[in-house]
Formats: structure tokens, C-alpha cells, sequence
DNA sequence: AAACAAGTGTCTATGTTTTGTCAACGTTTA
DNA sequence: TAAACGTTGACAAAACATAGACACTTGTTT
């Protein structure tokens, strides 16, 4: 059951991203929440309510009013946010188009600030951005519609020229650290599948490896982060030594083909049992490959989730070809 | 049953980080802990006090009210802690260390923690290891007397072979997620001198430059990090767009002599006005280079707060004399 | 289109509670 | 004797609460 701990005013700010004023008004107003009082007339607010508070925060900032939505219940709360957030479209990088996330403003907003930032290499602000985001529209939208295009559009304008490689590089270094830790959090459910995320040897970038772990996260997995470049035998080690249920390896740049290509096969040698997903913006260069091998190819994020579940529900041991239905 | 050593109040602040009034006061007013006494009433504290005043001192840090989670237990403690994801770390006012420590059995078994959590691969208990460390100790402390140690023995290790490639990864990782997050506390003194600070164009490790970063700041500095394997003219643009007093480079690996020689040369070239500071594992490969430059080598981490506050003396622009001491 | 009303977040003013710090002064330790 | 530790009482800053005013947006009515 819910273990009735009580926060304080602080903690709930810090939690949900409101002030306190708003949580006050909310509560006088529309009878938002109903926290206890100490003998000393000060708020105590339980677990439910700081998430009951962290769902409306999110309604609103989707444009519903917090008139009309303080009344629901928390069930009604969450059909409502999801039925706003309608990501799981395929978006192809139209490289002409300049909208990405359409239909979901919100998010789009966010990555426009976030890339303001990058743009004056304001460090600071870009991370604060990224910490607002998580708050007002939950760890998975924050991936799937707000980091994920903006390393695309980084991606982008770099390949165009229209950004400095240094911004470039600052924007990595600081989503690098923010995915680092928001991966600290990992709640390790004991028998729960394990995955090995990571980047096979002459690959450095990191972020897309990040993402995969978060995103089996939260599909309920435990993942390992290793770091970017790793050698096959190290990869295929690791994953032996954690009993992994799967291994998703990140390919940004398209090197030396061959040579990669010749990493790749090794792997999935070593773990003939374990299926090996592959993503990142260079993966496509390596579909023969991949197909050859028998690895799993997720041209999108968002296509991740679908691929993990039917990892667990069905015994998925080495089918080589499935053909889809 | 442990043999229950007995601290003193000194080392219980030291290990702490809180203050000799308020550890009393918080066991006077709220019963935080019970220390023994001595027959001459001096308080003598256990390990687990200093444990539970650790975790009291951070849950307060994260904005919980001290009368509240006074009477918890440690469990309690902990899950609560645990619950709180994506805080700020705490700023510690770190500059509390008047003589630098020489033997430090503090820092010592700190490190021998996080070796151990390193070698079964848990970074969730390093991550914690780490967070413990920065309170008790301190910025300064942790980055001189704990990670520099670390990172220099899990080198030494993998080149020995006595390390698995993958365990050096995730540590690398995991201390690369931790240093970003502290990083991100650069409170910006308007008129401060500004570090740029990076790794040249084929260095991928990015631990060495993120120390240099955050000793910068604590030195008083302004830093921009701007992450690994940035070419010449990338750190010569971004140097001048911010007027950088000083340039921090890494050098980890003793890769390609002349190329990255010629990198070297050009950045200086860039910038003649600029002081360039090179540290790293393999910069001493490349001390002819660094001396013909004219650039300063850095063999040591704690070395650098001395070459900074050289460098802001000289330069010593439109600064008016200082008449109070 | 203009005017009005309601909804909503923020701000100020004022009072109470909580909490860290300090001064004063006595005792123990080195 | 100087430094470290102890107790007590007092104080100031921070955190929290309430009430009311204000500005801005939105939607409705004239």
C-alpha cells in the first residue's frame, strides 16, 4: 500500500513544478487536493497528492483549464493526457520540411527553446529546459517528442552547416548528462528482463544508446549502460555475464563499413540466443547486414517499446526470420 | 556485532559537512541521534550516527524539513532520498579547506568503495558512493582526492589487464553522468574570467576535461565544457565568441603523434593571446610540442587553481586595485 | 466590434512557525 | 594557556500560511 509519508511545500514544488502560490490557489479554488495540516497549520501532502498535482500541472500545460479538469479523477486525468500526446506516427525526416513533432505543441515549443539555447550555447538554460520538460510532460514524451528531435535537428543542421560544431558538441555534452541521469533511477525490479545498452567499437556517440536504455526503462526492463565503444567480445561478455533478454546497439556515424559490419556479425554470433536490436541514424547503412545477421533494425524510437514487449510476452528465442503476420 | 568505533564531533562535521550547532541542535531538538559520552560528557559518535546524519543531511539538502524526517528510520530515509531523481546536487561550501591532506584515510576508502562497486559492475552503489563522498568532503576533495584517484587506478588496471574493458566503461560512464551533474551548478559571476574547456579533435574521453572544468569553477571561474574531439578551429571560435581567459585541453590518448601535434600548434596559433593549459594521462607524450607552443603543462590536477589565479593576476585588465584584505 | 464577466496565475502585505547560527560562559583536553 | 567541546538562551533568516489585489486571457453578451 501507499506508505502515508508527508512532504512539505518545498518537496512538492520541487516535484511537480508548480510555485506555491499556484499549488495554494489551486487548492483554495478548485479543491484540487486536500492535504493534511500539522498541529502548526502547515501542509502535508501524501504521495497521491503530489501526483495528483503532477497530472494536472501536465493537463494544463496542454491547454486544458485547471477549472474544468480539477474535478476528475486521476484515471480521467491520464486518458486525458494521453489522448492528447499522439506521437507513435512514423515521421520521416523529411530533410525539406522544417516541422518535426506536429500535433503536439507542447512539445514542439519545448525543442524550440531548447535549440534557442543551443543556438547562444546558453549550457544552463538548455539543461533547465530539458528538467521542465520532463516535469510537464512525463519521462517517455520527454524522449520520444522532445530529445529525440532535437538530435535530429541538431543532426540536421550540422550535416547543412547551419550550426557550429560547437554547438553541437556543447548540446551532446549537456543531454548526454541529462540522460545519464535520469538513467540513475534505475528501480531494479527483481526478476525483471535485462537489457545491455551500448555502441559497438568505432562508434562514440552515446545518445542514441541512452535512449534505448531510458526507453526500456520504462517499458519495465533493467538495463545496463556500458558507455559508447565497445568491443564485440566485451558487449557479447557483458550480456552473458547479466543473462540480458536483449542487447540494442546505437550507430551514428557510417565508418568504415566493412569493418563495423564484421563487428556486428561477431556479436550476434557470440549470443546466438539474444536478440540484438539496432538503431540510430546510420543504422539504415547497415540493413544488409543487419538482415543477414538476423538483428532486429528500430528505425524509430517510438517503435522500440512494441519490439521490447514481444521480446517478453512470446518466447522469442532464436527465430530468425520472423515474417510479420 | 562491529566493534562500534567512536568519532568525535570534529570528525563527524568533517564526514558530515554540517556544523558542529546544528549536529546539536538537531539531537537536542529533534533527537537525530543519541551519541554516547564519555565519563566527562564529550558526545562520541558511532558509524551508524555518522550514517544517519549523512542521510539527514542530504534528504534536508533536497528540501525536506528536518523536524519532519528527524524521527525515520534509516530505511525510510533512504527510500525517500531515493525518490527524489533529478535534483541539483548540493552546493558544498567547499571552501573550507585551508591545508591539503596528505595520507586522507577519508578519501582513501572512499575510493576503495567505489573500486569495489566498480568491479561488480553496480553503478547505481557508485553513483551513491560518489553523492556521499561530495558531501562529506567536499568539491575540491572529491575531484583532487577521489575521482582523479580513480580514474588514474581503473587506467592503470585496464592497462594491466587487470580490468575488463567493460567495467572500465561503465565507470567512465557513470563518472562522466556524475561530473555533468555537478557541472551544471556553475552559478556565473558576471565579471568572471571564463575557461573554455574540451579535448582535441581524435580524444574521446571526456573525464580529464570536465575535472579541468569544475576545478575551474571552483577556482572562481566561469567554464564552458564543451565536450570531446572538437577540432582546432572549433576551440579557437568558441575561445574568442566568449572571450575566454584560458584554454583547458585533454589529452588521455597517445594516438596519432603528429596529427594531433599539428592540432595543438594550430589552436595556439588561433589564439596567441590565450593561455593553453594541457593536462591528461598522455600529455606528457607531447610536452616537446607543448613546450615549443608555449603552452603549460598541467601534470597534476591540483596543480591548476595555482596556474589559474597566475593567469587572472597577470591579466588583470580593467581591474582597480584591491585595498582590503 | 466593443463591453463585460469569468477564469487564472502572480504579486504584495502581514503574521506564524521552523531552523540555522551565534554569543556568552563553563569544562575538558592537549 | 589555547583549543576544542558542552549548555543555554536569543536571534534572524527562511519557509509557510492567509487574504486580497492586480493583470492578463478567454469567452460571452450587447
Amino acid at each position: 500500500m501507499l506508505k502515508n509519508k508527508n512532504y512539505t511545500m518545498k518537496v512538492v514544488t520541487q516535484r511537480t513544478g508548480l510555485t506555491q502560490h499556484t499549488i495554494r490557489v489551486w487548492e483554495k479554488r478548485y479543491g484540487a487536493v486536500n492535504p493534511e495540516r500539522t498541529s502548526t497549520n502547515r501542509r502535508l501532502y501524501s504521495e497521491a497528492d503530489i501526483e495528483r498535482l503532477l497530472l494536472l500541472h501536465r493537463a494544463t500545460a496542454q491547454g486544458h483549464s485547471i477549472g474544468r479538469i480539477a474535478p476528475l479523477s486521476e484515471e480521467e486525468l491520464k486518458t486525458l493526457i494521453d489522448e492528447h500526446s499522439p506521437p507513435p506516427l512514423v515521421t520521416q525526416p523529411d530533410s525539406t520540411s522544417p516541422h518535426f513533432t506536429q500535433g503536439d505543441p507542447t512539445a514542439e515549443s519545448s525543442v524550440q527553446r531548447c535549440l534557442d539555447a543551443i543556438a547562444v550555447m546558453d549550457s544552463n538554460a538548455l539543461t533547465r529546459e530539458l528538467m521542465d520538460a520532463e516535469i510537464a510532460m512525463g519521462r517517455n514524451r520527454l524522449l520520444v517528442s522532445v530529445i529525440d528531435p532535437i538530435m535530429n535537428r541538431v543532426g540536421q543542421m550540422w550535416s547543412e552547416g547551419t550550426l557550429r560544431v560547437a554547438d553541437e558538441h556543447l548540446a551532446t555534452s549537456v543531454i548526454r548528462t541529462f540522460l545519464g541521469t535520469m538513467h540513475f533511477n534505475n528501480r531494479a525490479p527483481q526478476g525483471a528482463p535485462v537489457l545491455v545498452a551500448t555502441t559497438p567499437a568505432g562508434q562514440w556517440h552515446e545518445i542514441g544508446a541512452l535512449l534505448a536504455s531510458l526507453t526500456a526503462q520504462s517499458a519495465g526492463w533493467n538495463t545496463l549502460y556500458m558507455g559508447p565503444n565497445l568491443p564485440a567480445e566485451e558487449i557479447a561478455g557483458a550480456a552473458i555475464a547479466h543473462s540480458a533478454s536483449a542487447v540494442a546497439l546505437s550507430i551514428i556515424y557510417p565508418g568504415d563499413d566493412s569493418q563495423l559490419s564484421a563487428e556486428l556479425a561477431k556479436i550476434q554470433r557470440a549470443l546466438p540466443d539474444i536478440p540484438l536490436l539496432i538503431g540510430g541514424r546510420a543504422a539504415l547503412h547497415y540493413k544488409p547486414t543487419i538482415d543477414e545477421i538476423g538483428a532486429h533494425y528500430i528505425g524509430q524510437l517510438v517503435l522500440m517499446p512494441e519490439l521490447l514487449s514481444e521480446i517478453t510476452s512470446s518466447n522469442f528465442y532464436n527465430r530468425q526470420n520472423i515474417d510479420k503476420d
